[in-house]
DNA sequence: CATGAATGAGTTTTCATTCAT
DNA sequence: TATGAATGAAAACTCATTCAT
């Protein structure tokens, strides 16, 4: 570490051709790769250039840094989370009059697994291993926050939905799913339960904590 | 960073003075105080072996680097979270004729906050930074495990449990209990949600998950 | 002084562009310096690297430690050993019918001679006190060898030699060579005995141990 | 290296009690085992003491330092050739008017042999790996010096010794004697050749060389 | 006298980052 | 733009030696 530690997230040059735009993408693919077969702490600049087939000189063009490369990661991986996420809530919440617990709660639980995945090894190693500053964190917990939001707009409509505080209900329903689908999807060991299993399973807790 | 990933996690040099014991516990409450102000990337062994007032030379007569340290610390925490955890189960379980699943979800809820909430930010660094091997990873997995089956035998006598697969359920209201508890408890901004609030509702999830 | 023995030998990156290459000729020119200079104990990479006027980190680009560059300075100087006398044999024996004891002694004594005088003090560093692994020991001696083959052929085919084992005899001329040679031109205090001196006393003895 | 290497070679307390003295023989025969065992490089105070079943603290209390160790085991070697070689010059010399060259030589080789055969390896790493600082190697030359001069002045009254100077030929006898010596008695590999047919060659070639 | 815990200067080694080509 | 050799601050770790008990 020459200088001190200056958190630059970042990308540094907007990449205005095509071949630039690869480039990028070569670099955050081979990031990813890299991530999952050494780990955060064992992952380095010069690993992650030579597994792109580019000079680290190349890699510095485009990321001021190996902190700035993950946070794309995660950047990419969040907004995907919320533009999902996000569908699947105003999706049901369309069918007005019709809106049910139990659908709404599989869609959720379906999406969420979906999200983990797709990725799980990459998923663990970011969201466990890489030391999030302060910046990411918030920026999880927003994201967490817009969801639980939706959710708890849904069950203002949905009858028979019995809770003391809908918006504290709402938060620990999208908490608990995050928490226990990236358990269950993220540990290898886990094989046992089939995720058709768990959907079932995870389902099941949500209507029943908040359908009384 | 070099870490170059050689797994000694066990300790050097037995103590067998006294004031060897002494350096020991010296060393392992600045390690913990030490990850609190700078993380784990943040914590070197220097700055260890300077806050515990020692010099390098006798940080490493005990411990063969940083990650033995830290796993010092990790082994502490979960030894006493199993006999925490199996402490309340065994207990509720004692009163046999009378055995509730709302006193015993209490009971473990309580238990469980207790254990995160005695150095949360201690306990986040531990177990969201620090990049642990499969080791300790299978160690926490049998935890887990242990306390899901001790649950999973209580739940075989109390009147009124509806689940599909005892054991299945158990392990999931586990690592829900887990999960939550680790959030809201870790999370600085969580401040909103006062731990009493908390563990009413957490109740509620696991008395109606699992009660029907 | 680490020293841990953790025998890695061999270079770490292999210089592809024409600077790299004028760096590891540097850095090798400078390990000799500094051998002569504070001998082996004293030698550290840091030394190395200054003396080379390079970083450290360079060093480390092309060699994985101290004994890797010592290694192939030895490398080196095996090499040129083997060419250099292997040369003198052959041209001695290339003069079939003529081939006579006396000039064959005279050409590999000086060799001998011509291979430690050019660096002493390097030698004496290097092959007295640098604790070489069985592997290069053992290239020490499979070059003896060759060189003690060599000269049993050419051993037969002159009259006038008896002996009772032509290799063994071949063999032990060589050892001693050797090993005269490097005590007497590696000793700065042995100034007494000019090199002419020391070549004919060991012609005199080669052949008088040959010639019967 | 804590402190700047100062080299102090001699015992630091004089062992007066019985017991002392046997600490010291403990403390000498454990640096030999450990010098043979890991080399120089790799033998530290702290092993020698644990082999020597002794406290550090003790080690310190009867000697300076690891290199006064090892310089007491060369000493104590180099005492010992001393004296036997000057035996047997002295023996040989004292049959004055019978004094013949082939027994002469028979002699010193066989005592030569003897005093490497008795610990081959401790005597490789003693010679070959301790980087001996110029007192040391003054040392050992004045003793071959010693042995050259009782050699060359024996030579004197041998009939049929014909050299052009008799010093030289008697230091070049006794330097090759002792490189030999020590390459094929220290050398594991080196089994093909008996000691018995080793100490045959060599008189050969001291009698050759100095025989006419 | 013996003990062994403690010391800390000195080395090795890594890796994010720069910059001449 | 791309390259990859070079950088060097920072981290890990050792071991000869001391000294309080």
């Amino acid at each position: 570490m020459p200088t001190a530690a200056k958190p630059k997230l970042g990308p540094r040059r907007r990449p205005s051709q095509a071949r630039a735009r690869g480039t990028v993408e070569v670099l955050l693919t081979a990031t990813a790769r890299v991530l999952v077969r050494r780990g955060w702490a064992g992952t380095t600049t010069n690993h992650i250039a030579e597994a792109a087939g580019v000079s680290v000189g190349t890699l510095y063009e485009y990321f001021p840094g190996k902190d700035a490369m993950v946070h794309a990661l995660v950047e990419r991986h969040l907004a995907r989370a919320e533009v999902e996420l996000g569908a699947v809530i105003a999706e049901q919440a369309s069918n007005l009059g019709a809106l049910r617990l139990e659908p709404l709660a599989r869609a959720m639980v379906d999406a969420m697994i979906g999200l983990h995945a797709e990725a799980p090894r990459l998923h663990r190693v970011l969201f466990e291993e890489v030391p999030h500053g302060p910046a990411v964190r918030r920026r999880v917990r927003a994201l967490e926050e817009r969801s639980a939001s939706a959710l708890a707009a849904a069950l203002a409509v949905i009858p028979g939905v019995v809770v003391r505080d809908r918006v504290v209900a709402a938060r620990l329903v999208v908490d608990m799913l995050e928490a226990l689908t990236h358990r269950w999807v993220t540990d290898a060991t886990q094989a046992t339960l089939p995720p058709r299993r768990l959907a079932d399973e995870l389902v099941r807790m949500i209507v029943a904590y908040l359908g009384g």
